[in-house]
DNA sequence: GCCAACGTTGGC
DNA sequence: GCCAACGTTGGC
């Protein structure tokens, strides 16, 4: 496996980082913890250029930030891994579901979700305020004004720069 | 709860 | 294909 993935790796080029926001009341990293195979699947984006992301970028090992959004204190609370890559997500095809769209389908799919496992939570989460006094965070898409992107790429040196803050 | 920023929709 | 209206996101 390990080998496969430095294959692929090695192929590609890219490693490959990301960053997905949850609003800690709907789904939290604590719930995402206490999950069955501390295992989820990302559905309900409705955003294009997310979908894009979800459906053909997003690639198993790859590491995710968990982002709590929408919350008194929004932050980066910890790390989780890609174990499944892009497959369609279904809650669009359910019209008793939130995120129903009825233009899609399941001959043809319009929306895409990946699952993703959960691999730590920060001992101390790293508060937007925290973020924006590091300099080398400052070209972050996350910090950038009026970022709304819910899956987003991070860049390898300002995923170790966050790796970085969160262990101390 | 306000509202700026942004994405999507649909009339034309 | 323009763009105004509308809906959503998400920090504050």
């Amino acid at each position: 496996m390990a080998m496969l993935m430095a294959n692929r790796r090695a192929t590609s080029g890219k490693v490959r980082h990301w960053l997905v926001k949850s609003e800690p009341h709907v789904f939290s990293i604590d719930d995402l913890a206490q999950t069955a195979d501390q295992t989820t699947h990302w559905d309900g984006v409705r955003n294009y250029q997310a979908r894009n992301m979800l459906r053909d970028e997003m690639k198993i090992g790859d590491q995710v930030l968990f982002y709590h959004s929408n919350t008194e204190s929004p932050a980066i609370v910890g790390l989780a891994t890609i174990v499944r890559e892009g497959y369609p997500d279904h809650t669009a095809f359910d019209a008793n579901d939130i995120h129903f769209d009825p233009k899609s389908d399941s001959e043809n799919p319009r929306w895409f979700m990946v699952d993703i496992q959960f691999n730590s939570k920060f001992a101390m989460p790293l508060t937007l305020d925290d973020l924006r006094k590091i300099p080398a965070l400052a070209e972050m898409e996350l910090l950038r004004r009026g970022s709304r992107l819910s899956v987003q790429p991070v860049r390898p040196a300002e995923f170790a720069t966050i790796l970085k803050l969160a262990r101390n």
